[in-house]
Parts: C-alpha cells; sequence; structure tokens
DNA sequence: ATGAATGCAAAAACTTTGCATGACG
DNA sequence: CGTCATGCAAAGTTTTTGCATTCAT
C-alpha cells in the first residue's frame, strides 16, 4: 500500500501523505493541478492546507513519484510517474488529452541539446490538434 | 515605419504603442518579457505602466505582431512574429533562450498527430537545458 | 523527546482589471 | 468632441515561505 512507497521514498509517514498518495491512486484522473487535489481532500473531510498540497506534491516530484507539467497557461499539473515518459496531444476542440511517445523525437531533442553544448535536462512537448475532418 | 503596421492593425496611433513598437524593433534582442520591455521604456525616459506594456503586447499578440510564449516557470515572453516557426531551447541556470528548428521532429510530429487520427494546429516544444560540465 | 511536518497567513512573482483622466482621430 | 487608451493602484492567480504548533518515531 501507500506506506510502503512513502518509505522507501524516505518520507515520513504522515496523515497528508498518505491521504493525497490514496487520491492519487484512486482514480481514473491522471492529471491534477494542486487546487484540484486540494479540493478533493475537502471533500473527504480532510483538513489539509494548500500549502501543504503543494509541499508533498514537490516532494512526491524529487521521489520520482509523481511528474510534473507546466502547462502554458501558467499552471503546474501532476500526474503519478509510470516510470515511462510521455508528451501531450491536446484535441482544441474538445480538450481531451493523448500521451504519446517517440523515441526518435526524444532522440533528436538530446542532439539538438548536445550540439548547441547543453545537456537536456527536461522538455515539454505539447501538440495542439484537430480531429481529422 | 512603425505607424504603418500599427495601422494595418487597426489600433490607434498611440505613444505608448509606437515606442513599444520601436523597442522590439531596433533591438538584438529577440525574446521580451513585459518587465523586460517595461524596464527599456524606463531607460528612455518614458513614462508608460506596466500594465499598458501587458495590454500592447497583448494587442499585438491578436494583431500577430508578436508571437507570446509561456516558458513553464511561469512568466510570458514575446518575440516579433517573423513568420518562420522554430523551437525554444532554455538555459535554466541563466535565462537564456536559443532558438533552433529541426525539420525531422516537425515532420514526425505531423505524422504522429496523422496516427492518433488527428490534424496538428499547433505545437510547443521547450528543451530545458544546463550548460554542459 | 526531538527533529520533521503541518496549518495558517503573509509574501512573492506575474498578470489583469476598475476607474478617473487624458489623448487620438 | 466622443471614444478609446492610459496610468495608477488595487485585486487576481498560482506558488512559496516564515513561524509557532503538532506529530511521527
Amino acid at each position: 500500500m501507500e506506506n510502503s512507497q512513502l518509505k522507501k521514498a524516505g518520507l515520513k509517514i504522515t496523515h497528508p501523505r498518505v491521504k493525497i498518495l490514496t487520491i492519487l491512486e484512486n482514480s481514473d484522473k491522471r492529471h491534477w493541478s494542486a487546487e484540484d487535489v486540494f479540493k478533493e481532500l475537502m471533500l473527504s473531510g480532510e483538513d489539509v492546507g494548500i500549502a501543504t498540497v503543494y509541499r508533498v506534491l514537490t516532494q512526491f516530484e524529487s521521489a520520482g513519484i509523481v511528474t510534473r507539467h507546466n502547462f502554458s497557461d501558467g499552471h503546474s499539473v501532476f500526474e503519478l510517474d509510470h516510470g515511462e515518459h510521455h508528451d501531450h496531444m491536446v484535441d482544441l476542440d474538445s480538450g481531451e488529452v493523448v500521451e504519446f511517445m517517440n523515441d526518435e523525437i526524444e532522440k533528436i531533442q538530446h542532439a539538438i541539446a548536445d550540439e548547441h553544448g547543453y545537456d537536456l535536462v527536461d522538455h515539454s512537448l505539447v501538440l495542439y490538434v484537430k480531429k481529422k475532418s
């Protein structure tokens, strides 16, 4: 269960951390903003501050439990890290998000950074699409 | 000059708009945050409020004069729209922005959208990098 | 017990908005 | 002249931080 995951990450088993991890794991929802998580906690009657939500999600990110995406409207979303990296495709009409992964693109990105004298630390690739007509 | 561009965009010829467009056009700097533009105005002794800078840049965006990029540290940069597409690489230490363009990546993106039954409308690719050590 | 974690409120950083004044056409 | 644009300050958003208190081990 959640406790072992937290222990493995070197995090103390606290109420907020267990609760937040449980929420992330027991939902179909994949992408959570801090606010989303906070509201879900409220609904469950949990008394956790928004500051703690941010702190815990950031710790989870450091621990590799979640991945943080900074979407372009300037707010972050978090999703459980399944170990497989992927990028996102957003349907401009429906708002639907599709995940995809392409080794070739990943490879080229590293090459490009390298050519410019940099190490690639992270990247963000989002395709904005519409259903074929 | 600037006036005709503004007229073509249906924007009244006002002092702040002319000044800001002039700054963008007469500089080697490509990427401007609102704050950057504001500081440049101050240096020129212009008395323009930061709110106006944001308003004008947003109008320029609507008019297709500039492109807005939302970087993931939660602030926007604007650049003159030259019509040629390119992607960005951001140095996480210095904040420096490098432009690049890779046909192969562009091609693959179209293929991916296509495979999923979509048309690619737009995309955003940002590489976050650090100088090689 | 003791150091880490939490909640609260306040601060920070960036951007938008309300409103009275001033400028453009 | 009638709008539209501007400046200022105040409010909004999202996220972080300081600090006293509470909790896990």
